[in-house]
DNA sequence: CCATCTTTGTGCACGCGTTCACAAAGGCAT
DNA sequence: ATGCCTTTGTGAACGCGTGCACAAAGATGG
């Protein structure tokens, strides 16, 4: 931002904005998207259409990486797929292993997403024995057991969890154990974590409700309002449905 | 975190913040799960610890849904949790359709957080014929066909896609026909809806490499820049197509 | 009834992220 | 060259979200 104009794209603005990492991976696949359809450059209000977003804070974000368009023209497509790609660690392969695997690790063992943008499962785990050896997406499952040799033979830093919540936990504090730095956790809990490891959190539940509270919104507020009147204070038995409480199960293994 | 995308500044109305909101459903999971325990009341301190973020944000937080709280006490679990399930509209019934049943669309039918809280999974619905009938978590498999009398006669508002990315447009835009007017998006594309359409999207993709950003970060930043050197930078007219070719897809199951 | 102690509710300041608006840069036609 | 047209890059303003710090509220004990 200073006045100085950088020469290099050098990697010395170490402040990317948080909230520009996260849309970059939107614009890279909007960028792949242009690349197989041939498209030699692209302008910031076309790639932002694209991508969803406002062409000023496109630009703004591709400030940070530096001066890649030449204006009057826009962007050239292959040269900004790979500065993002760099920029994202893309270049480079990622073992990842996937603990839990029910059925939503299963899913995720067989989404395509993962191993198109340098992301390669190393390893399947489970906690139940019955599992183990069983082929899902074409590997293995490993059991338990053998997690931390896993990681260390394959030099894993980055683990998916998908487990029940109660095992989460556990499993989350194995793998850091083992070396692993960045954890993305599919199970419904809050997992604590020492300083330099990353989480990150896809919570299905969170985003329902977060869409239901919208939806409420919409139709009519003077209709919520006429539920039942609030127990002020200590209702004893209280009469709720079952305790769901998403806390247990979320992927019976 | 995970993602959740609103391009809609709108909650105007009972001016509950869009950050708030995304926060309700974490602090109402950490109350039901105190709830179980029959704790009484429980400190802005304690119930910030367990939701992991900070007391003071928490406090604000419940501020905008009016003073729950007891100076001295803390705040009645019971109450809260009544409080909290009422604003984000989950005492009532809220029926969803999932749109393609593939690997993460049976886990998402499969998932226990839905039917939980007030979700009901009112149909499943795929494009494929041969599936059609074919039970998955109980449920028979509706063909696509089906889809506009689903949602018509079921009431439904909330939909969720988990078809492959090609699919999800025309899904959407149908879903959206038919009275939709919540979605939660699995497939890795910008999904463009009219006004009054909220829409959340959950990129499994696109978490694993803003990972991958914190990650290579992590492990020296000098690595990767000894990688190869940026190709051309050639703007229009040269027809020269990426050397590396970024691999193309990004399809899931 | 008063003193003390605990915990809430919030005013305030700060920093991040978004958006506008425009000068500068570069291509292109004449 | 020269002037016009397109598009970038960014300064600046604004608004939202966060966290501090503290006064007010209420419980509790003497």
């Amino acid at each position: 931002m200073a006045t100085g104009r950088t020469h290099r794209p050098a990697t010395r603005s170490r402040g990317i904005p948080e909230a520009t990492v996260a849309r970059l991976p939107l614009y890279l696949r909007a960028l792949t998207a242009l690349s197989e359809r041939s498209v030699p450059t692209v302008s910031s209000e076309e790639l932002a259409t694209a991508a969803g977003v406002n062409s000023a804070k496109l630009r703004k974000d591709f400030s940070y990486l530096g001066s890649y368009g030449t204006r009057g023209v826009g962007y050239d497509v292959e040269y900004l797929v790979y500065q993002i790609s760099r920029e994202l660690g893309l270049t480079q392969d990622w073992p990842v292993v996937i603990v839990g695997i029910g059925n939503l690790g299963a899913a995720l063992a067989n989404y395509g997403g993962f191993a198109s943008r340098g992301f390669r499962v190393a390893a399947l785990i489970d906690a139940d024995p019955a599992m183990a050896g069983k082929p899902v997406a074409g590997l293995p499952v490993r059991h338990t057991d053998e997690l931390e040799s896993i990681i260390s033979d394959n030099g894993v830093s980055i683990g998916v969890i998908a487990t029940p919540a109660g095992a989460a936990q556990q499993v989350c504090d194995r793998l850091v154990a083992a070396g692993v730095t960045s954890i993305l956790n599919f199970a419904p809990t809050v997992l604590s974590v020492p300083d330099g490891v990353d989480v990150r959190k896809v919570d299905l539940s969170i985003e329902l409700q977060i869409l239901a509270f919208h939806e409420q919104r919409k139709s009519g507020e003077d209709a919520g309002q006429a539920v039942a009147p609030p127990p002020p204070l200590r209702s004893a038995s209280d009469g709720r449905k079952g305790p769901d409480g998403d806390v247990p199960a979320v992927m019976p293994a």
